[in-house]
DNA sequence: AATCTCACG
DNA sequence: ACGTACGTGAGATTA
């Protein structure tokens, strides 16, 4: 018996290209010819060749009619046509196939979906083959036979079908999918389906009565709504059976011999590969040798290690929080070394983890996990990782994703450390001492770049150094009274299941009030409260929509209410408590290469978004105290953001009322509604807050009519007379926009980039979002670095001074420091000056410093 | 694993 | 005519 395998090629491509298409970084070769789907796609077949092995295979494209991908038209909810970027890798990958010596097949007004089904049936009725299908579309389910299974592709990786474990997965004979299709529909694929039927109420129904036709012959014996909404809708039940089934007879010319694979062109295999600039593929064809072996030695003499100058280290450890991890060794490279250290012979502290130039990958990580062990080490001068993300390379945590995009192939983390069996220590070490390896090889390449770009500056004397300073936050922790937060937790909990009996007792019924379904369900269909927008998955119950019924039912408010609770006692009461470690502290991890502006975030916990604007959700903070008898100072930017925008559009008054430090939004307010400045009412204030945050965002008028409750018409005439009363502004913005147009990217004052790719992309949603981004990262990215910037001349004031304070917390535009009672007035003095000084602007920088003996009252 | 909701700047 | 504010992380529910 012969296997043949058959893949839906369209599918292939499809799912490459939206895996890989917006995340921000649109993979090109150097002509600018996109290649994302071609290399998903390439990948996926190479796969296939190595698992399946196939004697025969085809892949099968849609041709002519409406294709079959409808579901990948609905990006954000928008239907957008075929990108052109996806268009054109077609031919490509047809090309690829044929020199890969496999047939590919399309046929006019056929799609894949057929082409594949015919070949199925062929299978069936000839017992010399087998045939497995490999895609990600659940329509072919219906395909599986005795002789035809199925390879389901999943995000990662997928699930493999036969009649008898589908039979166990649904209950149902895998050619009913059509039946479960016509009747449940099929959003994504514009099949109507009978109307308010999902999927669970499908396969009961196809459990009693195998088939559509026989649902329909005993619909006598169906009662209820089910009844109803079976025979309101039989036709659309009946036309989506159409849509659903599979032709398995496409009349086609071509047959089993046609479909033998052949031995590949390896030469124009190898051009097209060069073209594609897809090294790694190449490589893997050039050499038949697997694995790139590296060869090293273990070190068991801590002496070997004496007289390094450069060396790249990558440390091994067993978490991804490295609060918590142990460390197995550290690889170690460079043009006279190869080697993997073992803990036993770190932990005695050698030389040149103190003196030796090193270059590291997450240098952050690497100290604080050697810092926990009491292994000490200093002079880290390049970090990969950090380069990397300056330069806008898609990164993940794991070091062999950024190897990859330089055509190294190493073993990911998932390989070395699987979730179940055990893990080969001799990979270990190996992969270690080549992730050194490619840390060495690529920093010259990376320096380079940075160069070039004018990111040095940028890189040396702030992010390097900020990753020490972070390192040292994260070890330093934050001391938390869990005593405090289970006290409040057992008050909010009270009040919450007060409530919770108060909403049942108005709803007229239990119910789970944390289910937006369930909840939907009660409000808008129950109560029969206007419902506004959404309907995809059911009713929005999102707070804004929320209050605009609150006047219309009393439940409304104890909803509300309900939510904050149950918010505050799960996430900030149990998550926070969970977090804590034995030293009474929290130890968050401050990700330094992550977001797109060149913000931090804050993980496990984040300690970034502890509530404050609720009074109420405001008491957490009191559990936030000072390590010993002491103070939190809490020292925070005045309006950063909004001085930066007035700094770099250089609008003069604006810049003149900060001089003054006048009221920036009240001001804002005079001039638009052109008063004077205390002939201002609270309202005209809100409105040009909400129009100064903005103007910051990128401004929209739907944006800001949502925002303070106007039509989209009147947010548009407050904006144009804001812009007519800053005509700075508007320019400014303009030609932001304008440039970003030119260079394809905007940047910080400090260099910091961020490269726009969509802000070409012909779609007007995503194009205006871009243009949205490119107004607001110069901004924010300006603010990042200037406290990332303020941040490392503390740091080094307070080391310098041979202070006990430090520095705990950073929220954006706020620092928090844990200060000894002593220190107080020195620390503050510092504070101010560091903050307000750090850079230079047309306008001055201003920081409110509060202090008091928790978070709370540091207010 | 994806979606919804909500906490922060 | 389109249909959203910019940047994050975490928990609960649903599938």
């Amino acid at each position: 018996m012969e296997k043949i395998i058959l893949v839906d090629g369209n599918n292939l491509l499809f799912r490459s290209y939206y895996a890989t298409a917006y995340n921000g970084n649109f993979m090109n070769n150097s002509k600018g010819f996109p290649t994302n789907a071609l290399f998903g796609f390439t990948n996926m077949i190479n796969k296939i060749m190595e698992e399946e092995q196939p004697t025969r295979m085809i892949v099968a494209f849609d041709k002519g009619k409406t294709f079959r991908h409808d579901k990948y038209d609905f990006y954000k909810g928008g239907r957008i046509e075929t990108p052109d970027e996806l268009k054109l890798q077609f031919p490509i990958a047809k090309e690829m196939l044929t020199y890969m010596g496999i047939k590919y097949y399309e046929i006019d007004n056929y799609e894949a979906d057929d082409i594949i089904g015919t070949f199925a049936r062929l299978c069936n009725l000839d017992d010399n083959y087998v045939g497995t299908i490999i895609s990600s579309d659940k329509d072919l389910l219906q395909l599986i036979s005795p002789q035809v299974d199925i390879k389901l592709l999943k995000q990662k990786d997928y699930i493999r079908y036969n009649v008898d474990t589908f039979k166990e997965a649904y209950g149902i004979e895998p050619i009913n999918v059509i039946d479960l299709k016509a009747l449940m529909g099929d959003a994504s694929d514009n099949i109507p389906g009978v109307k308010g039927i999902g999927e669970k109420t499908a396969l009961k129904l196809l459990n009693e009565y195998k088939t559509l036709d026989g649902i329909y012959e005993n619909i006598d014996n169906i009662k209820g709504s089910v009844h109803d909404k079976l025979v309101n809708d039989k036709d659309n039940a009946y036309m989506s059976y159409e849509i659903a089934t599979i032709y398995t007879e496409v009349p086609m010319d071509i047959n089993m011999e046609d479909i033998i694979v052949k031995e590949p062109d390896y030469n124009k295999l190898n051009a097209l590969y060069e073209d594609l600039e897809f090294f790694s593929f190449l490589k893997k064809m050039k050499t038949i040798k697997k694995d790139e072996n590296v060869t090293y030695s273990i070190i068991n003499d801590i002496n070997d290690l004496n007289n390094l100058d450069d060396v790249a280290c990558f440390l091994e450890i067993t978490d991804d929080n490295y609060h918590k991890a142990d460390i197995i060794g550290m690889g170690v490279y460079n043009d006279k070394i190869s080697a993997f250290i073992p803990y036993e012979v770190l932990k005695e502290n050698p030389l040149f983890l103190m003196q030796a130039n090193k270059y590291t990958y997450d240098a952050k990580k690497l100290t604080v996990a050697l810092r926990w062990h009491n292994i000490y080490i200093d002079n880290v001068t390049f970090d990969t990782e950090v380069a990397a993300y300056l330069l806008e390379y898609n990164l993940k945590d794991d070091i062999a994703y950024l190897a990859n995009q330089f055509d190294i192939d190493i073993p990911f983390r998932e390989t070395l450390y699987p979730k179940k069996g055990d893990i080969d220590m001799d990979n270990i070490r190996r992969a270690s001492v080549m992730k050194a390896k490619f840390i060495y090889d690529t920093r010259e390449e990376l320096t380079k770049k940075l160069e070039d770009k004018e990111m040095m500056a940028l890189f040396k004397d702030i992010e390097m150094p900020l990753s020490i300073v972070l390192g040292d936050m994260e070890y330093t922790g934050i001391t938390v009274n869990i005593d405090t937060l289970k006290e409040m937790g057992e008050e909010i909990k009270a009040k919450a299941d007060e409530l919770s009996n108060e909403i049942y007792a108005l709803a007229g019924q239990e119910f789970n009030i944390s289910s937006p379904s369930q909840l939907g369900d009660i409000l808008f269909e129950k109560l029969g409260l206007k419902h506004g927008k959404k309907g995809k998955t059911g009713y929005s119950t999102a707070q804004d929509v929320l209050e605009k019924l609150v006047n219309e039912h009393p439940i409304i408010n104890k909803i509300l209410d309900y939510r904050m609770l149950t918010k505050l006692y799960s996430t900030y009461i149990e998550g926070l408590i969970n977090s804590v470690y034995p030293d009474h502290k929290v130890h968050t991890i401050y990700t330094q290469t992550l977001t797109r502006t060149g913000r931090l975030s804050s993980i496990e916990p984040n300690l970034q978004n502890i509530p404050i604007r609720n009074e109420y959700g405001r008491l957490i903070r009191k559990a936030f105290i000072p390590s010993h008898t002491g103070y939190i100072i809490s020292s925070d930017y005045s309006q950063i953001e909004l001085r930066l925008l007035a700094h770099m559009a250089n609008v003069e008054s604006l810049i003149d009322a900060f001089n003054h430090d006048i009221d920036i939004h009240a001001k804002t307010a005079s001039d638009i509604y052109k008063c004077s400045l205390d002939e201002v009412t609270k309202e005209m204030r809100r409105n040009a807050k909400a129009v100064n945050f903005g103007i910051i965002y990128g401004i929209s008028s739907y944006g800001l009519s949502e925002n303070i409750g106007i039509t989209p018409k009147e947010a548009s005439n407050f904006i144009d007379n804001y812009y007519h009363t800053y005509p700075g502004i508007k320019l400014y913005m303009d030609d932001c926009i304008k440039k970003a147009h030119q260079d394809g990217y905007v940047s910080t004052l400090f260099h910091r980039r961020r490269t726009l790719p969509e802000l070409n992309n012909k779609n007007y949603m995503i194009r205006s979002g871009a243009e949205r981004m490119a107004l607001n990262a110069p901004i924010q990215g300006t603010s990042a670095d200037i406290i990332k910037k303020a941040m490392i001349e503390i740091y080094n004031e307070l080391k310098n001074r041979h202070l006990k304070s430090k520095m705990v917390v950073q929220v954006h535009d706020e620092l928090v420091l844990d200060c000894p009672e002593d220190e107080l007035e020195e620390v503050k003095t510092i504070l101010k000056e560091k903050m307000e000084n750090t850079y230079k602007l047309s306008v001055p920088l201003k920081v409110d410093i509060e202090y008091g003996t928790d978070w709370y009252q540091a207010k």
